[in-house]
DNA sequence: TTTGCAAAGTGTTCTTTTTACACTAAGTTA
DNA sequence: TAACTTAGTGTAAAAAGAACACTTTGCAAA
């Protein structure tokens, strides 16, 4: 974090408010989540020294941009899907002995609350692979539905993402922003399962997304692969916004 | 604000974080939302004077807490429909002149930033006949169509808030928050139209909203009315659980 | 070289939901 | 008693959703 603020040296960080990324990936079988490992928690438990990647927020710095900074300063990506899920500001959100050492770590007050405004975000796990940086001794992806336990209320916030999340993309394709430039249908197939954690007819999911005309055929095949290969697909953009415009309100999985 | 800290004396109000809510009241006709009047403001320009109610939270109070009570203050109503709509936190977003001038009153650190969280609630419009308070020199319903700007970023709020309700009516038959215990058919047709902002169907509003079963019909009749007068119901809670239990995620208008 | 494997790709039928649409009924007021 | 106002009702056509099985293609293993 110092070298963070000596970038804003004039900059003063609020030491009662802070943004936690729900970072998401998808590795084409499951829905991932980018944690990272702050070194301390219980010995009996693993679980709560994960959490997700959070920082205070600068005085004079609007929400989405601390939230967007966050992203960026762990994994370097920018122009990223970011949404805010909301505040969560329990007085005792930081409850757990292990949480307070990390709450005298940043030098708050010990005795107020930290306010978090919590984002999520889609990258194509391709474009980041983590590593340690400033901002965590290490950073990795985790299984979403692997995952029972975290740090502060962090648990809770995985929850409320996902479901965000999955109200979301009923409403919008945003399933683009987790898969590469080009991917098959049955990647895209196998996303919307994961999100919705419930198996789609392969039929009616392509049929139905094939009519939003959305999607343009690069009239590539995978090779390679042990079985038939699969035509790629990239997202068409154009095509998306004037469906936006006209007013689709229902992808209505 | 004097007598609300004499009330929680060994409390801290935090300068830097609070409130406000987007309170939507329906009255047959429109939707509706309660401002306050907060006295000062531009003289060329009334509208920016009006403002949601809101308030600082104190240090060790949970986020939907804060905002009930700022709900219970003004309106002295309990239990009440209450959402988080987001935290808003633009730095400048107290930017106007007359928005410093209130800052100022509340003796916040003017050059930090006012973080809010804000939440929008149903009240029944009956139940609460706007009058002063400790918190507000006067408080009124506006029409929400009739509202172009409001102080702070308050506007954004209101319609972030509007957007939510949108969405989430179209899931969750939130309505008889808005009506009085015994309600006819037609006003909540009226109600469904004011939030949608489009025109329904009669017949068709009619059928759906019935087959979901979550109406009693009270055998009683309007009276007095010049016109045939309509049937009563009530909303059945029993049913509306068991419908939420089983499942339903749609109520498609 | 043949066989097996694994995922791709493809249509039809039935059911449910949505949409569009117009007249009669009941009470009040003039 | 005529005029006005909102309540209340059914049907048909179109669209969307759900359920369902076999062939194709490329690779790998025998």
């Amino acid at each position: 974090m110092d070298n963070i603020k000596s970038i804003n040296s004039n900059l003063e960080l609020n030491p009662n408010l802070s943004t936690d990324c729900v970072i998401f990936g998808f590795d084409f079988e499951k829905l991932n989540v980018l944690l990272i490992d702050r070194g301390i928690g219980s010995e009996s438990n693993n679980a709560n020294r994960l959490a997700l990647p959070g920082n205070l927020i600068y005085d004079n710095e609007n929400l989405d941009m601390a939230a967007s900074r966050v992203l960026n300063e762990l994994t370097e990506l920018k122009d990223i899907y970011l949404e805010q899920v909301g505040a969560f500001g329990d007085p005792d959100r930081i409850s757990k002995e292990s949480d307070q050492e990390w709450l005298k770590s940043i030098r708050a007050k010990p005795e107020a609350r930290v306010i978090t405004v919590a984002y999520y975000s889609l990258v194509k796990m391709d474009d980041y692979a983590p590593h340690a940086s400033s901002f965590a001794k290490s950073a990795d992806w985790y299984a979403v539905n692997d995952i029972h336990e975290l740090a502060f209320d962090h648990f809770e916030i995985l929850q409320a993402a996902l479901k965000k999340l999955k109200e979301k993309i009923r409403i919008q394709p945003l399933g683009f922003n987790l898969l590469p430039e080009k991917f098959t249908l049955g990647q895209l197939h196998k996303l919307y399962e994961a999100i919705l954690e419930k198996s789609l007819d392969k039929r009616n999911f392509r049929r139905k997304i094939l009519k939003l005309d959305i999607l343009t055929n690069l009239d590539e095949k995978q090779v390679g692969v042990p079985h038939k290969p699969s035509q790629f697909f990239m997202f068409n953009e154009v095509n998306y916004k004037k469906l936006s415009e006209t007013g689709f309100d229902n992808f209505g999985f």
